[in-house]
DNA sequence: GTACAGATTGAG
DNA sequence: TCAATCTGTACT
């Protein structure tokens, strides 16, 4: 199987257009657990073990600051928690909400735009075959942006990660496993979530998911047609 | 220093 | 439907 990290170009695009084709791609998490002990032989010497945590992305919402009223960039805010939304696309800004829940946004356009991509659902593949009640169990982890940096092991560590550098985290395609849902062109455009203090902006059907996917935090929207597949093919 | 909202979640 | 939860942010 081929595996192709996404580029540059990939991310410097229009927001709308990346939050669309981020559905399908693949979020690559190496996550080596505290140092995990093992006995590693007679001399009894310890072992790392590094596990890769691996899920599709089936839901996203874009962010358009800044005249997007449910951006943190409306009107070109820019404050210590919110200034890498301003790098090029491609970097991840990443902050705490409710005081708890750690929210992953890809940057999108170029530097100095502010504008991202919430990364609001996963369907985890590690661990795929080990458990037995698959989807039930494993879709409880990452069927929200809370609960899926839980998973993958997210903090303020990552702010200002470059996903087309970093070694701890990347997006990839992958030849062997196009979505199914993104092959016969049908996703789901909806309100986002969570924003309705933003008034018209809050209506904007700026949530992108795969319809029907089990791993969609909410499922509620308008199911729109892709007259162009080929576009959003995923390799 | 103090007040307060919030791109959520999980229970009911 | 509703409230727990707590950091960052803005303001005094």
């Amino acid at each position: 199987m081929e595996t192709r990290r996404l580029p540059r170009k990939f991310y410097t695009r229009p927001t709308l257009t990346v939050a669309r084709e981020l559905l399908g791609k693949y979020l690559v998490r190496p996550i080596r657990p505290r140092p995990f002990s093992e006995k590693g032989g007679a001399n009894g010497a310890k072992k790392i073990v590094t596990k890769k945590m691996i899920g599709k992305i089936v839901e996203t919402e874009a962010y358009i600051g800044p005249k997007d009223k449910a951006s943190h960039a409306y009107q070109w805010k820019i404050t210590p928690r919110n200034k890498t939304e301003y790098l090029e696309g491609g970097h991840i800004y990443i902050y705490l909400c409710y005081g708890m829940y750690w929210q992953l946004n890809i940057t999108t356009a170029k530097a100095g735009q502010p504008e991202c991509v919430l990364i609001r659902a996963l369907e985890p593949l590690n661990g795929q075959k080990r458990i037995k009640n698959y989807e039930l169990g494993i879709k409880k982890l990452t069927n929200g942006p809370g609960k899926l940096c839980r998973w993958i092991k997210l903090d303020k560590s990552f702010d200002g990660e470059d996903l087309t550098r970093s070694k701890r985290i990347w997006l990839e395609d992958r030849s062997d496993s196009l979505p199914a849902q993104i092959k016969k062109g049908r996703i789901v455009a909806a309100k986002r979530i969570g924003i309705d203090y933003a008034g018209k902006w809050a209506k904007k059907p700026w949530r992108f998911y795969l319809r029907d996917n089990p791993f969609v935090s909410r499922m509620a929207g308008l199911v729109i047609r892709n007259r162009h597949p080929q576009r959003w093919r995923v390799s």
